[in-house]
DNA sequence: GTGGATGAG
DNA sequence: CATTCTCATCCAC
């Protein structure tokens, strides 16, 4: 199955007599606003194109949303015009291995197109300047603070890439429109027309909620610009992959807003298949293996006739996208599921040599989870051979133990890591016999928090289990439909364990047993308890009570600066805006920029990183007391400046004479500056909206910031739950047939994967 | 959970 | 066509 754009959720939930009533009782909340007419009144009975008859090709959100696409201009290119703004009136291309992945426009305006060959690129513009891109960190964090700065809008942000995201400004176009005169209310930027079509302006309202639209996304593109330095095209448009499309129509630095009486023509102006985004090279050469050349071909395909082919979920998404229908939600994808780094070359044919690559990879890697503030539980070893003609890669995986982050310092860590790479690479390949790699890739995924939601969660919820020297765990009920049990001896179990054999005793032990059971998706969530004992090993330094501390800490900081705040949902409040991008921001310059400009990687000596450690001293046994300081931190150290220690270290490591993340951090200091209020929160509490199994007593006296992000956490919950039912109830719309109740079953919703999860999941 | 296929920028 | 260096989702196993 192929990647999908649009994902298909309709066949969610099965019969149910109540599904019309849903329909009309669910949208309004589901859209956010009561004042928004119910779906069936917006769709248009619009210019009645004859294959658009089939149901499913029809739009169930009408024209409700407002969305915004927004496209950073040449991304690489800008970030090192950023570090380096002599850079800016040259032709420059970003250069990974011997490929121009991306130019600035002057290169463009001289003929060198992007993922071209360099010696390609030279002959069209011999004085082409080709900056390394192969580091991909200015560009990650950089993208960051992109999404981070969008967030401060609207909640609903999605990333696509590192360089683009959307937007569901509905609500805040909304609340906009309530208290503006729209008659006079023109949109900014372009707005998408075409000559060959006179068409009446839609009366749904949208226009009005698009043009808002507009102004929105101008300011969420100033701010880009004066807060990041950075230029960028926007699209609006009713949904994801309209406002993607138009905003293509006015680049660079513009943006262009669809209204909904062009979406017919505008669609029309799109004839090949890999136009559409989600149909990829594979799916575009199904098709012409149907006979289906180009979209005008495509459109007018019964479904029937590419389930065949595609499935029908597929096939229904491809013809929905092919006519600019898009029902799927924007989502928060909150911090990344993985976190990988790879490096191709001509060859590696030797075992020292594939170590020597890997080792630079793992290092990296550590220093991006060191960050990031979450460890992985799986680590995936990616490897492409030499074979003419063919770039297929392989790959293996397997289970480390967390333990490896909490108990060893970097140097023993990347050791041990190194270990597990090798032992991977020798299920790929035969280390004694000669080979020839051209690429590795290591992956580390199944990141977790070190402090779980189990553990926050059973702190406040009730009844409080909190026997002394235990720390009270839980694992959500959310299986797959397999009812089981394990008993959980030790960490030595952990398949890392074996692979390494030579484990140091585990220093936690689950004494209840774990056990897996169905949970059905209406009914209120089961938790299982188990309990992990710590067991007092070393009395000195770095013994597993130190080393635990030491990873509250760290989480406590990454939930003020790292990845967390990235995903962190934010109030609209202004204080809670400037407090946490400037936070962010100085925290920001915190870590070394990597050494773009001159190509290489980092090859400077490699330190471990030990200042991270607790500070020394007395340690009470009782774990709830860690707990608490872990809540406790996380609202401290979200105020705290930057130490010292990490300004200098950055300063002093920094070899660019304008780097990016000087320049950021002044601007995002000032904002600072202006603003200092403390988070706001609702005063009365009694109005809040909190789960049954929350004890609200408990909930009160949590730190300020910590409730608001459980808010947000149980609001996100709650949307997420509508948008099931939402999806549940459409699915009603749709042709019956032995599919849609087979696959209810099977087909569960993702997870929700909201903030607090994200924090403490175990 | 694992590993491949596919697709996004 | 992929080429680079990521990241994500889906699905058979």
């Amino acid at each position: 199955m192929e990647r999908r754009w649009e994902e298909e959720q309709n066949d969610i939930g099965g019969e149910d007599p109540e599904e019309e009533d849903d329909v009309d009782w669910r949208m309004p909340s589901a859209l956010g606003s009561p004042s928004i007419k119910a779906p069936s009144m917006l769709i248009q009975p619009s210019s009645s194109i004859a294959h658009r008859s089939e149901t499913c090709l029809q739009s169930k959100l009408g024209h409700s949303r407002t969305i915004v696409h927004i496209d950073l201009d040449c991304f690489y290119a800008q970030v090192e015009m950023l570090r380096n703004p002599t850079l800016r009136d040259k032709p420059l291309g970003i250069q990974q291995k011997n490929i121009v992945v991306t130019t600035n426009y002057v290169a463009r305006a001289r003929g060198v197109s992007k993922l071209s060959y360099i010696k390609e690129a030279l002959i069209k513009c011999p004085d082409l300047v080709l900056v390394s891109g192969e580091d991909l960190t200015n560009y990650r964090e950089t993208s960051t603070k992109v999404t981070e700065l969008l967030e401060q809008f609207c909640p609903l942000v999605e990333r696509l890439g590192f360089d683009e995201n959307f937007m569901d400004v509905t609500k805040l176009v909304e609340s906009r429109l309530t208290s503006t005169d729209s008659k006079k209310l023109v949109h900014i930027g372009h707005s998408y027309e075409s000559d060959a079509q006179i068409a009446t302006q839609c009366q749904c309202g949208c226009r009005d909620r698009l043009t808002m639209g507009s102004h929105i996304a101008k300011e969420m593109r100033d701010t880009l610009k004066s807060k990041l330095g950075l230029t960028s095209c926007a699209g609006v448009a009713t949904n994801k992959l309209l406002a993607k499309l138009v905003g293509a129509h006015h680049k660079p630095n513009d943006q262009t807003v669809l209204f909904s009486e062009w979406t017919d023509s505008f669609m029309q102006t799109f004839t090949k298949l890999r136009q559409i985004p989600g149909i990829g090279h594979s799916s575009g050469k199904k098709l012409k293996g149907m006979g289906i050349q180009n979209l005008e071909e495509l459109r007018p395909t019964p479904v029937s006739t590419l389930a065949d082919q595609f499935g029908k979920q597929q096939a229904e998404t491809m013809l929905r996208l092919a006519h600019g229908v898009d029902d799927t939600p924007v989502v928060s994808k909150g911090p990344p599921q993985s976190l990988s780094d790879e490096d191709s070359f001509k060859k590696v044919g030797t075992l020292p040599a594939a170590k020597e690559m890997m080792t630079g990879l793992i290092k990296n890697l550590i220093k991006r989870l060191r960050s990031d503030g979450r460890i992985p539980y799986t680590m995936r070893l990616t490897v492409r051979k030499y074979v003419p003609g063919s770039w297929h890669r392989e790959s293996r995986q397997t289970g480390i133990s967390p333990n490896l982050f909490q108990k060893h310092d970097d140097a023993s860590l990347l050791e041990q890591l190194l270990e597990v790479a090798v032992g991977l690479l020798q299920k790929l390949i035969d280390t004694n016999r000669p080979f020839h790699l051209t690429l590795i890739n290591i992956c580390f995924t199944n990141l977790r928090s070190k402090v779980t939601k189990g553990a926050i969660d059973s702190f406040f919820s009730k009844p409080a289990v909190k026997p002394k020297g235990l720390v009270t765990l839980q694992s959500q009920g959310m299986c797959d439909g397999k009812t089981g049990e394990m008993e959980v001896h030790s960490s030595k179990d952990d398949s890392i364990a074996n692979e390494l054999g030579d484990l140091p005793a585990a220093n936690t032990e689950v004494v209840d047993k774990m056990h897996f059971g169905t949970v059905s998706g209406h009914k209120p969530r089961e938790e299982e308890r188990y309990v992990i004992k710590h067991k007092q090993k070393q009395p000195s330094s770095s013994g597993s009570v130190a080393s635990f501390r030491t990873s509250v800490n760290v989480t406590g900081k990454v939930e003020a600066e790292g990845s967390k705040s990235f995903f962190k949902k934010l109030g609209s409040s202004p204080s809670n805006k400037s407090k946490s991008l400037s936070c962010r921001g100085e925290l920001g310059t915190a870590r070394k920029p990597e050494s773009v400009a001159t190509g290489l990687r980092e090859q400077s000596s490699w330190t471990v990183d030990t200042a991270r450690d607790a500070p020394e001293g007395e340690f009470d046994e009782d774990n709830s007391l860690l707990l608490e300081e872990a809540i406790r931190s996380s609202q401290n150290v979200a105020l705290k400046q930057p130490s010292k220690r990490t300004l200098e270290e950055s300063s002093s490591h920094d070899t660019t004479e304008c780097s990016v993340d000087d320049s950021l951090a002044k601007r995002l200091k000032n904002d600072s500056d202006h603003e200092t209020k403390p988070t706001t929160i609702k005063q009365n509490m009694e109005e809040i909206e909190i789960p049954p199994d929350i004890d609200r007593s408990v909930f009160n006296v949590l730190p300020s910031n910590m409730k608001e992000e459980l808010i947000a956490d149980w609001e996100r919950e709650k949307r997420r739950r509508e948008d099931e039912c939402l999806l549940a109830s459409s699915s009603q719309n749709l042709p019956k047939n032995k599919k849609s109740s087979s696959s209810a079953k099977k087909k569960q919703l993702p997870a929700v994967r909201n903030t607090i999860t994200k924090y403490f999941k175990h």
